[in-house]
DNA sequence: TTGCTCCTCACGTCACGTGAGGTGGC
DNA sequence: TTGCTCCTCACGTCACGTGAGGTGGC
């Protein structure tokens, strides 16, 4: 996926090829996966790899394809798996990475989900503020701003108990 | 993970044991798996399996051991797996189980997250419209509730405006 | 020509399953 | 006694890797 360079197989310099373009033949393939050739072709008639081909049928395997080999490698040396839990084993990883994948977009949904509803929050609480100047009363239904200016009043008349909108 | 049924070898009915309590002899606990009980003993040498023991010394295999034998048995029979990858992908099961609990929490917890902003935007909401109601003005410094109410009157008194006695 | 490719076949090695053989306690 | 348990050792089978052997085209 990232963009890598790389060489031709001999030592030219700093030619970039994409990931799953075919480029190595088996020997070079095999040589780079630390493999005998015919443990390559093996691998290819279970399944477990598909190199590209040449118009003449010759392998071409890309620089995929020999991590692919060289992941085999370690399952089937060190870990001493067989071939079927090779495949196995790599199916699952799959499916594991596919799930980190998931996991991260859904970690991420939730941060933006909270930060967009914090900010409309953070405004709602603003605006409430704005209206909301702070007053308190002086005497009943008579109220002055809270700062202390008392000299700006503001009475309540009622017609004689009846209630209608907010107190105090 | 849920507790389920589960009952006696034979057939007496209803009695629930602990999944992990050890009550199969080698001889039961390979039939229910359908292994040779030698296999049984060589897959404890490579510690793909722990059975209790008794005093006696004799292995004694609980129902989610059985269990695990059933899916080992799966593995190498249907999948012709080794046992080295048996190894991995029962480990790599696990991780996918803890991944999967582990969305399905973050989930949860998203989803309560969302519940719970959404309550208090809409408990900010109501105060916001249970402090403001609607007003008009009838005349400057003197404003009605917008119903038409206009027997309640709110008066405002600023200072240089020199309007003092407010008639009751 | 050499050195690569393609293929198929065969053999050596090793992992695994299982049987045999001997022990001991209900 | 039988029938289970425990153990170790050994053998048959099969998967896998790799070598051999024969072909064909730069």
């Amino acid at each position: 996926m990232s963009a890598k360079r790389d060489r031709d197989p001999p030592g030219s310099d700093g030619v970039r090829i994409e990931q799953t373009r075919g480029v190595f033949m088996i020997s070079v393939a095999a040589e780079l996966a630390e493999m005998h050739p015919q443990t390559l072709r093996m691998y290819e008639a279970r399944g477990l790899i598909t190199p590209k081909r040449s118009a003449k049928n010759t392998r071409l395997y890309s620089q995929a394809d020999v991590e692919r080999l060289r992941k085999i490698q370690r399952l089937t040396s060190e870990e001493g798996l067989n071939l079927a839990g090779v495949e196995s084993v790599l199916e699952m990883e799959e499916r594991l990475d596919q799930m980190q994948r998931e996991m991260a977009k859904l970690r991420e949904r939730a941060t933006q989900m909270e930060r967009e509803m914090m900010a409309e929050m953070d405004r709602m609480r603003r605006s409430l503020r704005a209206e909301i100047v702070p007053y308190r009363s002086l005497r009943p239904g008579e109220i002055v701003p809270a700062d202390g200016d008392e000299r700006v009043k503001i009475r309540v008349e009622r017609p004689q108990r009846g209630r209608r909108g907010a107190d105090a």
